[in-house]
DNA sequence: CTTGACCTTCCCGTGACTGGAACCCTTATC
DNA sequence: GATAAGGGTTCCAGTCACGGGAAGGTCAAG
């Protein structure tokens, strides 16, 4: 199938399915006309690296998760280990984020919001450590 | 001062500074030997800098926020518009992490985690909508 | 034969920096 | 006066994962 159909079907734009053929994530075959020729293969891959990217992983544990699926023998210890680290990861985001949050929040609920110029946001990013 | 003084002062990399200088967020003097010569003032402005974009907000909100800042006739009720819009950006992140975090835990309980093939993890990524 | 939808490659831009090369200035030491 | 260390300067390239758009080739329908 063309690249279309296989975007249509994988959700992924047809733009991001280039781009994975440059890094080499997938290999279609090529038309006479010079077309993409995707096989099911391909489009089993492409689903499963839109799903793993859906979940945040990076293009390069991607590529290892990639690996791991297509290796028999692989031993599921290491995909747990990929998935553990990312795991890591979006917590701590999850973490800087909520931090972010309380304190932003904080600073709206003090601020009264209307046209004069007193603002304890404004007060409250000027805040010095600064000798 | 010159920048390594104020970039200790602030927290923020040299590299930084001259970045937020290049895209005209602060505008320090220069000597006669070229060098940028900081005052007080552009202290606090990069720490105020610094304090924003440690809470998040994009280059350039903080440039609208730095403007508020100087402007002593604002009305806090713009601040406060772009603080609340920023809240909002945050906790929308907040909710697609969580969901992430809460697929990817699923998953890697599920996952026994060793030397066997056989793993949850792939299978949930495999998982299709394709016909 | 033409139209329009699809496909191709190629190059630039994104955000907010970071790293590095090549070079200049200042200060201290020998 | 020479030299070395530790500032500073500019400029260019790279990051991550694509997206936009130009210029052009291909295909099916009318």
């Amino acid at each position: 199938m063309n690249i279309g159909e296989v975007a249509e079907k994988t959700g992924l734009p047809a733009k991001t399915i280039r781009y994975y053929e440059d890094i080499g994530l997938v290999r279609p075959l090529r038309g006479d006309n010079g077309y993409r020729q995707f096989r099911d293969s391909d489009a089993h891959k492409l689903n499963f690296l839109g799903r793993a990217r859906a979940l945040g992983f990076s293009i390069e544990d991607c590529r290892d998760l990639l690996a791991l699926w297509e290796d028999q023998d692989r031993a599921s210890a290491d995909v747990r280990q990929i998935a553990k680290g990312h795991l890591a990861e979006i917590e701590r985001k999850i973490t800087d984020l909520s931090a972010m949050r309380d304190t932003l929040q904080g600073l709206v609920r003090a601020c009264h919001g209307d046209d004069r110029p007193d603002c304890p946001i404004l007060n409250g990013l000027a805040e010095t450590g600064l000798s």
